[in-house]
DNA sequence: CTGTTAGCGCTTTCAT
DNA sequence: ATGAAAGCGCTAACAG
């Protein structure tokens, strides 16, 4: 039916060795007959069958990104920054450094095709959206791995129940294995069968047995504690991770409330059983707890990372204590809507109530009043890991890196009673 | 290396057809052989070749969404919906009907297989960043193409220029002629070759010689002039298109503007040269238009579909014309930027200014204060195009549908004034 | 520098 | 109901 590379190789008048060599740009072939593969190529409008080129190289031109949720610009900007450094660098203007294809080691030492049509040195990087559904997200995985995918990038907070831990560190392993360069961006370190071992242990909240390294001391240096996701032989760092101190920037920022004078203060956390809100939730208390400040259950609601989730936790806060003179929330979505909560309630932002965020996202420098948050370099680290997955920059020695957050201290916060 | 067919089978005691046919679940199999095999898949941890599969089959499970910006919620809430359709109807919560499922006519008629490793029935779903370059555009419709994708959805606008429109056309045709259903969201109808064939036309603001159709009375005809794409043959709706009626959400917002008593309007386009940013542009001015209400250059400004262009475009419009009681903004994004700037200037919103935007993207009932805004019914629509991508459902009318916004007042328009 | 020739792993008739 | 065998289109040695 389609044009094949036989059809090329005939009208060209060559072997399809031959074509297939002029088109992968790997091996030295005559300007005359180049010229005319090319031509044959454009003429019969000829595109390289994907599956059979992956089937005979064993490997294929994808790269996954997986992502929580793909209409929250913290993922959108994540995906955004790996996928523009994975298909040439170029991509968006917003992607800052753009000439990082300059001294790129590609395997085009020829001269290369001439049009859309046949280009094989970039990636096709594509965005999966797990909805934060364990399933999916191994679904995802899995398929990932059927099409022999190059790289796979995991954004974003883990679930942390015992089983489907185990699955995905299962499933990154094997994918590790096939060869396939596995980065996880925005989230701990695997630590497959650290907490016991138990495949029927369910969501166990007696999970977070191995959770309080990496902060001691003072920051970014990597436990030497329970041994990692043990690169077994046979993937000398494959499995690369990116992670972000959330701990030490919730941390900083509730300290920085403290500072103010807060005592009261409320704490819109995430969606429970995920290591990110565990983290950020456990700095705001390690803040707490430092300056001997009580911290009652009742200040502190769950919720989603969204607006909504915001919104109804602060109705709830308000109601079981009105005495808070700020509220910290786990992301700047939610916070937004707690600003929102706060407003219709008639209280005055930071008048009356302080409001802190984390992440900053691009409009929380623009939110009435400006949020005060902590700033997460999630351009920065998604072009990292990016570069990881083309193999395009060294993994950070013991294959983790932990990328700090910077506190932005804006409007939305102030002494308290103001 | 890895595990293949051929080892299940030799473990199972079967030939590889058998397997193929209990994994495929399309052909009768024994029961006993079909657990035999089965438990050899799990026992083996086999997980599908995928190119190899495509390659025998002549078909992928891969669906590509393009978006302009991932980054931006616009596309992100377009691209989940698409998605959570695509890959099972699951997904997220928010997309509302989950049950999808049920009625589906997939080619399971026999009990299925068991575990992650195996499935056939859910495509992957990716993503695709263009960052609204023509370019990266077309590259990726050939990297689909490539990997035989069994549907393409495009989102978002359009560029215009003539030698792009060309070639996405041809694109698309290569693509729908090769068995790949292609899906246009939130785009104008491909119509090759409509606005007179100048290669180098620009921006053209007189291109709108065409646009009418599509919702006058007889609605979805093809500009009669060059012969379109042609479905020549081999393609009996193989390229269905949902088109947002932009041209009209933003006529009915000028125009509740206007029935508040503004005049001095100013309007901050998007990029020039995309099909959006002159639709909207256009549903402007004909409000304008209708009411006698003189329209000067100076009062509209072009950028970026972002904040931080709604924030240099309100500076420059303040500064041609002070007289300014109202600025309409291309999209909610940009207008966040519009309300900063005014903020900054020290101008009440919408006691001296009042402000509009486009979209009515999540935040934006959030914002202080309240957006005025055309709300597009993205997730329905992002929805729908997955359905249509997925076979599910069945092509509009003349294989076109424009879909409405409706106007949403709040609290950042007013009386002039006031 | 170019052609020949095996496969890559799976699907799919065609037999049995 | 199951097996045998012929490719799908391309790449990668290996010869020339």
């Amino acid at each position: 039916m389609a044009v094949t590379l036989a059809d090329v190789a005939a009208r060209a008048r060559v072997s399809t060795a031959t074509v297939s060599r002029v088109l992968n740009g790997n091996y030295p072939v005559a300007e005359s007959t180049r010229a005319r593969v090319l031509r044959a190529v454009t003429d019969l409008e000829y595109v390289v069958n994907g599956p059979a080129s992956a089937l005979a190289a064993a490997t294929s031109d994808l790269v996954g990104i997986l992502v929580n949720d793909i209409a929250d610009p913290f993922f959108g900007v994540l995906a955004s920054a790996v996928q523009s450094e994975v298909s040439g660098g170029s991509g968006m203007p917003t992607a800052g450094g753009a000439g990082t294809r300059t001294g790129d080691g590609s395997t085009r030492h020829y001269p290369g095709p001439p049009n859309q049509l046949v280009r094989t040195d970039e990636k096709l990087a594509v965005v999966c959206n797990t909805g934060g559904c364990p399933e999916r997200e191994l679904t995802y995985l899995t398929l990932l791995q059927r099409q022999r995918a190059s790289a796979v990038v995991l954004t974003g907070g883990a679930v942390e129940d015992a089983v489907h831990a185990e699955a995905v560190a299962a499933a990154l392993t094997r994918l590790a294995g096939a060869g396939t360069r596995v980065v996880l961006c925005g989230r701990p370190p695997v630590t497959s069968g650290v907490d016991g071992r138990r495949p029927e242990a369910g969501p166990a909240p007696q999970a977070r047995a191995t959770v309080e390294h990496s902060h001691a001391g003072t920051a970014s240096h990597v436990a030497a504690s329970a041994p990692q996701h043990m690169p077994s032989q046979h993937a000398p760092s494959q499995l690369v991770t990116l992670a972000f101190d959330n701990r030490g920037g919730a941390r900083r920022l509730t300290e920085h409330l403290v500072s103010l004078g807060h005592r009261n203060i409320g704490y819109v956390a995430g969606p429970p059983g995920r290591t990110t809100t565990r983290h950020r939730l456990e700095g705001h208390r390690a803040a707490l707890a430092t300056h001997g400040i009580p911290d009652p259950a009742h200040r502190t609601v769950h919720g989603a990372y969204d607006r909504a989730a915001g919104y109804d936790a602060t109705q709830e806060l308000l109601r079981r204590d009105a005495s808070l003179t700020a509220i910290v929330a786990a992301n700047d979505t939610a916070a937004l809507g707690v600003c929102a909560a706060l407003r219709d309630r008639g209280l005055r932002i930071p008048g009356d109530v302080s409001v802190a965020g984390f992440d900053d996202l691009p409009f929380s420098a623009d939110a009435a009043p400006a949020l005060t948050t902590v700033r997460l370099p999630l351009q920065e680290a998604g072009a990292r890991a990016g570069r990881l997955a083309m193999g395009r920059e060294a993994s950070p020695p013991g294959e983790v890196a932990t990328i700090r957050g910077e506190l932005m201290v804006r409007a939305s916060t102030s002494v308290p009673y103001s």
